[in-house]
DNA sequence: CAATATGCGTACCGATCGGTAACATTGTCA
DNA sequence: TGACAATGTTACCGATCGGTACGCATATTG
């Protein structure tokens, strides 16, 4: 449109700007949603219509609610690994505690935040304990995949028993999850997480 | 009745059991099923239907299923601290650091069982975000008076600094109740819950 | 015996749940 | 211009949600 503007009229370029898709709307208002509120408060007609997309858009996209939650936690799952190998790598792959512990020390604040709403991936596996459940699957290959992770940056770091201390350190990030949305007021047990950290580190590197 | 039995008949003592009532019935069923599936997953219909009996029943004992959620946490809480009592008064008053890591020992195995739940209060905590939840209340209360008595039992193991180590322990409780219910294989994570909390407590009585 | 109180069940309510059928509208590209 | 894919519109479905009006039964008490 808009060929050869008049002369005393603003010229309008058309820059094609990527309109996000129906399906994307709804991706990201469902995150928003399932992760503030939990899935099974969410309905799905709320979702729609924060979107701004109608019920149909949602399941010419998505086969069920329940794949949708999935979905969810696919991008949730992706996002975390990309941050948390970010940090690895910014102290350098040649020094995975400091990597580590700048991810606790991050986690430790972010769980005193007023809001904070822990990882959508343990909250969805206490959601739904049936393992059938196509998002706490993907909850739980998430947890089994930290898991391992955790072990490996112990080996890294030179622990004499490192699938001991990574899972030990699990049960305090996960620890960390839980308290910091029970304790919102910013001075919850979450605030121990890094220095309990270190602790454990340091017991498993003497011998 | 049987006031005079006849000589053939069998004499029958009319022995007063307590013949439980509605409300404990209903209070019973709806801790099984709120703890195995949730809160939000179980409606009213399949407690009275498995309680055998009718839904007045429960709005005439309790003013709605919130305050029954409320009621069967109040329960789950009186519960835990008799048993988590009970095991410090076994180990002896005077060694508070046996009777927890017996609580520890018991809770890491605990963990392991095939249909493990993990906490009901910390579970409901996640199911219901909202702080003005009658349930949720209960539920942070529970957690607040566990980090207080943590905190009392690092600073009567002698602890530098008691209410750093008591929340590491939190930490690494309730890690143990939300991975206890993502990996039910019984070898998740949780099995590391007693070594860390003895290498947690070492590093506190060191100095 | 009659009166009353307590405990419980039958049947129902409006609202919301997840999900779908049929059709109109739009923008894009050939 | 015409075909196509994506989205919106409207209306609907059966099931289940939490919650309630009302009446029946039994046991106590005068």
């Amino acid at each position: 449109m808009a060929q050869k503007p008049l002369p005393d009229q603003p010229v309008v370029e058309t820059i094609p700007v990527a309109v996000p898709r129906a399906a994307d709307k709804i991706r990201r208002t469902a995150r928003e949603l399932f992760y503030a509120a939990g899935i099974r408060a969410v309905g799905v007609d709320e979702i729609v219509t924060k979107a701004g997309v109608t019920k149909p858009s949602l399941y010419r996209a998505f086969p069920s609610k329940d794949e949708l939650a999935a979905a969810y936690l696919r991008d949730y799952d992706a996002e975390f690994w990309q941050r948390f190998e970010a940090r690895l790598d910014t102290a350098g792959r040649d020094n995975p505690r400091a990597g580590l512990m700048d991810f606790l020390h991050n986690l430790g604040s972010r769980a005193g935040a007023p809001h904070y709403r822990g990882c959508g991936l343990s909250n969805t596996a206490v959601e739904y304990p049936d393992d059938s459940h196509p998002a706490r699957k993907v909850s739980e290959h998430h947890k089994q995949k930290l898991r391992l992770r955790l072990a490996e940056l112990a080996a890294d770091m030179g622990a004499d028993d490192p699938k001991l201390l990574g899972d030990s350190l699990m049960l305090l990030i996960e620890g960390a999850f839980v308290t910091g949305q029970l304790f919102h007021a910013g001075g919850g047990p979450a605030r121990a997480l890094a220095e309990a950290a270190e602790r454990l580190i340091d017991s498993h590197l003497k011998g």
